[in-house]
DNA sequence: TTGTAAGCGTTATCAG
DNA sequence: CTGATAACGCTTACAA
């Protein structure tokens, strides 16, 4: 059996108060009696009971994320990285999570529920669209959370997002000044918005060129090996086909490599590309051959940041102090060489 | 603000007891009262609060997965519905889940840590390697837990898994008996138990045939579209190649498929095919072309069950009740005919 | 069949 | 700086 805070403070001889306010950090301890509660909490293992400590503090001690992997699916690389990075901050903070995962007719049952029954304190959210209607119910609730994305929304709301338009500029960019004149973007499905950025930042490239021999694809898909392979495919049949490629994610690359190679093309050498690099577990980009050049941003320390935005919020941070925008940083590897003479 | 007990029990002039004995469904409750009290608990959209009724009750209201995305848990896609699964059981009892994911080297921590610390009721243990450390752990402490799979331990443990080794024999027997004498497997890691056991099922059926000219491969790998192709290709090399598959997971068939086509090859036609299906969403057997054949137990329902499970044990089942094992399903369709004449 | 009252293990309020 | 004492919202003996 735990020992609790009653016999802490017996051992002690203090009162439950002091002993809670010791190890609470509360300022009024003194010095001495703070490090002997420290020391006896240490020697007898104490771990307070977070449904007494949430109990009292008047909050559930959960954060909800709603999830339908009918839906996500093939993000699930991302997911599950993302969902580290969360339950990083989460474990710190004693808080634990409530995953619900409505049917799809049930979605906005579920938002009504989490906020009616009060079972989290806060949501989290993920993957909107570019209309996103999860955003309209929980506007009219007042329930805190944090969007992990950008959205159309006519109320202002928090988030953590990054530059994905000024990335998927950059990485385009990169390859307009190494001298490519026919790029292709292998974007994920454009109605999630973060793929509606990226377009954007690949037309703006684009766009910038005068060149009258530009020439511009742009193929949505699925974040997987199979529609890069797919997708790459397609664009590679064209008669004047693409020098470079602008990948959603480094997830779709084995798939291009492969279509590349079908044609007797080599990433690298016959061919660029650049990819977004999440960051996810064991898909470094510098093991690739070649070493893939990236825009890069860490999904899970996205999760671990949206986490703590989200414990603000929930500690009252106004939302507009709760607006991050990350710029991810472009990673020049060996996968972007200049257009080959002959193309 | 939301209604309390307290509350509901004036508005119906009746005592919190009475409230709480007819909403907990006690038998002493009379017909009358108790639809009396559903009713206005309907109306007032009364919802107990969890952390009182837990910290009543004596138990912490959320249940432990330890897990580590930088070791491949379960393949994430697996994972993710697995984990949907656990949620709806959960959401029914209103638990939470607390993932912890430590870094590989502080894992046993992470075990001792709940154990020690109560943090939750029990512990879902997944993706077990033949020799897992987990479970002596686990052992030491009295927390309950159930282990998704099987792995070799000296005390008996709860656990929840397929008959691997059945799947594995029935679907290397199905494609015997239909006169394929060439056989490979493509298996998962082989240090994981399940992947052991389909080793096993296979060797049995392979070794049950007297046929001379029969010939056997079993490789691991990932269970990934990218292995799948890497090791249906080294096959396909050889100068007698296979003329039937047996796969691992439905993941990782458009990667054999593909290595197949490069050799001017069809499953379905010049080669047959048998992959385990996980049931996971969006990856449906039927819709590739042609349909897969398959042994199948979906990783959804397994991971509704062993929430369970875990809620049982936390409840006083003794372990030895709670042991099962799933059979697959074997569902024959159009990916496994019998070998061409000339092979 | 219903009610009273004492927990469950914390934190918060108010004195001292 | 420290300590009684009252919440927090529910369950559960024990009574009636």
């Amino acid at each position: 059996m735990a020992i609790r805070l009653k016999e802490l403070a017996q051992h002690l001889g203090l009162s439950q108060t002091t002993v809670s306010r010791a190890l609470n950090g509360y300022p009024e301890v003194s010095m001495r009696t703070r490090s002997r509660v420290a020391e006896a909490a240490a020697h007898y293992d104490y771990h307070p009971n977070s449904n007494a400590q949430n109990l009292a503090k008047g909050r559930s001690g959960s954060i909800g994320i709603v999830f339908q992997p009918e839906r996500k699916m093939l993000l699930e690389p991302l997911f599950a990285d993302y969902l580290a990075g969360v339950a990083e901050t989460t474990a710190l903070h004693d808080l634990a999570i409530t995953l619900s995962t409505p049917s799809s007719d049930r979605e906005e049952e579920a938002y009504r529920r989490a906020a009616a029954a009060l079972q989290v304190d806060g949501l989290l959210l993920s993957s909107p669209k570019v209309e996103d209607k999860r955003l309209r119910i929980l506007a009219e609730t007042n329930i805190p959370f944090i969007l992990h994305g950008r959205t159309v929304a006519s109320a202002p709301y928090a988030f953590l997002d990054i530059d994905n338009e000024g990335a998927f500029f950059a990485a385009t960019k990169l390859l307009i000044d190494l001298g490519h004149r026919r790029i292709a973007l292998l974007n994920a499905e454009i109605d999630y918005t973060f793929a509606c950025h990226r377009e954007a930042g690949f037309r703006r490239a684009v766009g910038g060129v005068s060149d009258p021999t530009m020439k511009a694809w742009s193929l949505e898909g699925q974040m997987t090996d199979e529609y890069g392979y797919r997708n790459a495919l397609a664009c590679l049949q064209a008669p004047r086909r693409p020098t470079a490629f602008v990948c959603a994610s480094t997830l779709m690359v084995p798939g291009v490599m492969r279509a590349a190679r079908e044609f007797g093309l080599q990433i690298g050498r016959d061919l660029a590309l650049i990819a977004h690099d999440d960051r996810i577990s064991q898909l470094r980009p510098d093991y690739f051959d070649p070493p893939l050049s990236t825009t890069q941003s860490s999904i899970r320390d996205a999760g671990r940041r949206v986490a703590e935005m989200l414990i603000a919020r929930i500690g009252g941070a106004a939302i507009e102090d709760l607006q991050e925008i990350w710029t991810p940083e472009l990673v020049v590897r060996g996968s972007t060489p200049p257009p080959l003479q002959k193309d």
